[in-house]
DNA sequence: TGAGGCCATGTTAACGTCAACACATCCGAT
DNA sequence: ATCGGATGTGTTGACGTTAACATGGCCTCA
């Protein structure tokens, strides 16, 4: 029942401990621990018995240095602080756990080649059996040679340059969704709070915007661009309460629909009744902002989920080129998004 | 460069290629990756280029067998998806790689007993150097025999059990602040909207707001209680906003903040003229909701970083026993919050 | 001029695990 | 009786690195 202290020696229990208490040969303990069928029942309960009463766990150094494998996955991740990025990392972890992997997280500071290959080589060196990338910009790994051709990656977020497998939310599906919600409510049109210029989710976000309202034949006002804070939301927002025009605001995401709600109630353009507002993510407070915000919820967790198993999938099969997922968004509708009244 | 592929055999470069391209000893090439002062200047140069051509990684699991320690620490987090939470670990782990230690994530769902004990062995397993836990809520340590004692552990969020060195913003302190900044308003009392019982942080926020209150020789009013969430801070703000005696809330934290002033609005009880309210933790939104929130900001990433410094500084001096540490937190003052009016 | 010491380097062995092979049994089929 | 083939177990060596010790050259100082 290990509840033994640990060996009275400072160092820990290993094989040879095992093997000599259990009077058999390390090879057997071995083949105990990794399950193998050629080990007579009675053998194999002397040898658990051993190790329940000297506490051994197996040292994963040695295995890695043996198999090769550490039974690790990197994580490179680029703004851990963000909402999105920390819900896909908490479940990518709990599926990988399942499997008996560890997460090595890597966060990165900023976009220069020498970070990224610095993250790189650095789990690299920790033998780790694949690498997921978690980024929403542009990621050029043609220069990285630091990536050694053995080690698979997926791309988390963003589209993938060349052939290598990556998962993103459906992000023309999203937007479609918000725009389309706006233009059944009978807006005349649909202004845009979009992104940073680097952002790949941003970028398609727009597109697919601009494209519904084309083929709508409506007016495409220009793009008011933010950085995703609520700060720049707000400023946003200011623009736009100026404009009478302005009857429904497609936000690119959440925290920017935060401030332009504040903008919007301080220029006095009621939500819903003057102004729509439909917000991308589903945060935690969105339900319960005033009034609540009308969103395009993402499903983060399982972008992770579905991003380890492609991972897993390319170490197991060795195959290194690998297909595009897209997971799939869901409207919510809430009190920010109200019928089509003309000014009066 | 570095611009050759691995060497065309599919294994990697080891020390003994290095060494034979240099024309040294394994040794030598040791010395050479581990900064060894005593090592001629040409030598190595010599084995540096050889290292170069080759592309050689030092493989650390190797490293970690022999010399028992693999440069990384393990974080055990309970809840991986919240705010702060998610701001120290990036703080951390950037202070841990400053080092060139790098950090293995362990999520923990439950509280269990079993869960907690999985990821201590599991986290054994892969002979990390020290144990980092972020938890808020008291943590049985006691009944783990799992943690080899051999291994240092810092608890971050949390006073810790027993004399093991532990981490925590200064939630008196904070909720001081809190306080008094509407005692000083001039608010007849303060009501409080608290978090979960279970929570460490929640109740100290309360216990400093209670003394406070009866220092001041003002009301006690009862706790409202929620469970951190928006949604609770909303049903919360239901109950408050009926009782005309409210003038002032501290909400434990922000994100009950948002539900709860969407409760006030509803209720048609203005912020801050009929009501002034305080948040805890400054998330990104707070400035930009509406009203912006006056809130206690919590220093997130100073927690991480010294929390990781006293681990090292654990870890180097093989003591184990350890002192607290608190964080002091800042008043933010923002729109939230004004002046005391009697109704009328 | 020789003793002592420092310096740069090499040699050996070991960290804990497991794959590959070798070797006993014991079984049933010829 | 003999052989082929399971079945269970032991032996050997290697994964890549580094600590500990050994060596040989050169410098300094008495």
């Amino acid at each position: 029942m290990t509840t033994q202290p640990p060996a009275a020696d400072g160092r820990g229990v290993s094989l040879i401990d095992v093997a000599r208490l259990a009077g058999v040969s390390t090879q057997t303990v071995s083949r105990v621990t990794n399950g193998s069928p050629k080990v007579a029942a009675g053998t194999r309960d002397a040898v658990l018995a051993a190790m329940d009463s000297l506490g051994y766990r197996p040292n994963s150094a040695a295995r890695a240095l043996r198999r090769g494998s550490f039974r690790t996955i990197g994580v490179i991740v680029y703004d851990l602080a963000s909402y999105g990025n920390t819900r896909s990392i908490d479940a990518l972890a709990e599926a990988a756990a399942h499997r008996g992997y560890s997460i090595v997280l890597n966060p990165v500071r900023s976009t220069s080649e020498s970070d990224i290959s610095t993250a790189f080589t650095h789990l690299d060196e920790k033998s780790v059996d694949g690498i997921l990338v978690i980024r929403d910009e542009h990621i050029h790994l043609e220069n990285s040679t630091q990536i050694p051709s053995a080690t698979p990656v997926v791309i988390l977020d963003s589209a993938a340059p060349g052939d290598r497998p990556a998962v993103d939310a459906d992000q023309r599906g999203g937007a479609r969704q918000a725009v389309e919600h706006l233009l059944d409510l009978g807006h005349p049109t649909v202004h845009m709070v979009g992104g940073p210029t680097t952002s790949h989710s941003a970028a398609e976000r727009e597109a697919e915007w601009e494209r519904l309202l084309r083929a709508a034949g409506r007016d495409v006002p220009p793009v008011v661009r933010g950085d995703w804070s609520a700060a720049s939301g707000y400023e946003a927002g200011r623009t736009l309460a100026a404009d009478p025009a302005v009857s429904a605001v497609f936000s690119a995401n959440d925290q920017m629909a935060v401030g332009l709600l504040r903008a919007l109630h301080e220029a006095g353009r009621r939500v819903p009744d003057d102004v729509s507002v439909v917000g991308f993510d589903d945060i935690d407070e969105s339900g319960w902002l005033w009034p609540p915000l009308t969103t395009v919820r993402q499903r983060f967790d399982e972008s992770g989920r579905v991003a380890v198993l492609k991972l897993f999938e390319a170490i197991e099969s060795g195959r290194r080129e690998g297909s595009f997922e897209s997971v799939p968004t869901e409207l919510v509708v809430r009190g920010s998004t109200g019928p089509y009244r003309p000014r009066g």
